[in-house]
Formats: C-alpha cells, structure tokens, sequence
DNA sequence: TTTATTATGAGATTGATTTGCAATAACTGT
DNA sequence: ACAGTTATTGCAAATCAATCTCATAATAAA
C-alpha cells in the first residue's frame, strides 16, 4: 500500500498531474479488491460501499495506473478489460475456467525462454506477451482440487 | 475451397439451416483474404467488389463458420476481432508488430509440452489457449529482413 | 487567496457487434 | 413446379464497453 502509493504519486509529480481523493480511494479499493477486476466490477464495489465517484473516472484511473507501472490491462475473451496490480508482483500468465470463470495465475520460465527463441529467430522486438489457457478447471470437472 | 464448402454444407445441414447464396459468397471472400481479416474488413473487400451483402449478415455469418469448426475468431488488442481460417491448418500463435500490424505466425511443439504440462499441474483441462508475443518486427525494427 | 491548470461527474458519443422486424429466399412434401 | 414452413437477409435500432465533452470543482503554485 505504501509503496504503491508512493509510486503512484512520483508518477503523478513527474508528469504535472493533481493527488486527489478520488485517485486515493480508487487505489485503496483497487488494492483491496481481487486481482483481474474490471472498471465496472470497482466501480459498483465502490459504489456499494458509498462512494460517488463516477464510472469514467475510474476507467481514467485505471489507465493511469497503468501508465504508472502499477497496473496492467488485461483481456480475456469476454469484451471486458480486467485490470491487475502488477508492481512488484512477478510476471505470470493465466489459467481460465471457462465454468467458473476462475482464472489461476502460473508461471513458467521454460515458456518465457521459449518464446524469447521464437522472437529472436523470427527477429521481432517482444515487448510484452499473453498466454492464456482456457478450458476447466479442477473445481469445476470435479477432480480431488489441487492448491487452488 | 472444396473441402470448406463441403464442411459448411455439413454443418448447415446437420443443424437445419439453409444454404444461401449470400453464405457461399461470403465463405469464398473469406477463403479468398488475408488470414485475420475482421468482420468490416471482408465486408468491405466484398462491398467493392460489388457485392451488396451487408454488414450484419458477414458477421452472422463468420459466427457461424465459428461454429462449424471452419474458423476461429481471434482477438488482439485493437478492439476489433479477426477471423482465421482454422480448418486443415495446424495450430499456430502469433508475434504482433506494433508499429505495421502485421501478424506473423508460428508453431512451437515444445511451446505446446510445456503448456500442457502446466495444466497438468494445476489439474485444468485445456480447450484451448492463446499465446500473443507483442513488439516489433524485422521489418519496422531497420534489421535486415527474414523469412517473412 | 489568487491564478492557472488538471480532475471530476453526468451524460453524450463512439465503435464494434448484435438484434428486431418485415420482407425475401430456401427446403420439404406433394 | 407449387405451397407451406422456416430460416435468412438488410436495415435500422439497440447494446455494451470505453472514451470524450463540457461545465463545475478541486489542486498546485505563487
């Protein structure tokens, strides 16, 4: 939280922008919410919990935080951005339950290595990558589950 | 094209649908385009060609080559889906230049293993994946160019 | 606090895709 | 080929997520 909030600050001094309370609770919330929320699904939580800031602005807040470095968009196949908090969280790829709509976060430094080969052999600059998984999970087929 | 037609027809048949001319004239165009073309993209190649299908009905209708196994609608970043033809053509995944567009194609098996084995791991059976790497290509990056 | 500037909320707007509906065209059995 | 049934089409209107507009409010700096 602290050092989130850090960040967000020097990003927002650095580029001439304004704190305000708003960007404050949309923080607070988005780190107190699950990972891979959409805009709506922060806004209506916050919402619930009396807040009256409006949907646009938290659409305009979570892009900033994603130009801060704190954050990622992400899509998966349902037309709805999810946004996750990944300042000082590992980089990782996603498993998702196309049941239970669970998405189960992995990582695999095999793959990354993998793909960083195909890059090179195909001469292409990665700036950044998806892997995504979709099918059942352990819950949902039933099977003895798993760490999840 | 033949076996594609033939594909159609089964599908169209097995689900009582009908066969119309405006479904072979959109199924030819799409066989006839670019891999990933979007659904307003082969519209508008029909449209100048002089067709006067419209919009609604080419996206009607490449849903329904999803559904009959002949395509698969992609997403990458740009808000606007793909198509690809999937029939008779070996799994691939894609390198996306930024900077051109441009869309490159790929087969990795042991990309492939690894995946598997992860969902192994965590007990999730796969239906399928997406595997995305974003940056820049030969081309736009100066290098001298490849294969592509 | 005054000023300059960015942020916010509400609602309008966009862009992609889907849907409702009336008109049209395909299959079925005859 | 014909009629009846049902699916399909084109158009426009409706959706849905996300962005933008603009007038008002809040922040940062002097």
């Amino acid at each position: 939280m602290e050092e989130e909030e850090a960040l967000l600050k020097s990003h927002i001094t650095k580029h001439n922008l304004k704190a305000t309370k708003e960007r404050s609770a949309i923080l607070k919330a988005f780190l107190d919410s699950e990972r891979h929320v959409s805009a709506e699904g922060l806004y209506r939580k916050m919402k619930d919990q009396g807040s009256a800031i409006g949907l646009a602005t938290v659409y305009r807040t979570l892009n900033l935080f994603c130009s801060s470095g704190l954050a990622e968009q992400r899509q998966f196949g349902d037309g709805q951005a999810r946004y996750e908090l990944t300042y000082n969280v590992d980089h990782h790829d996603h498993l998702i339950c196309k049941q239970c709509d669970r998405i189960i976060e992995f990582e695999n430094q095999e793959i990354e290595a993998l793909q960083e080969k195909v890059a090179k052999e195909n001469h292409f600059k990665v700036d950044s990558h998806r892997l995504e998984l979709y099918g059942i999970c352990a819950k949902c087929s039933g099977e003895p589950s798993t760490s999840n």
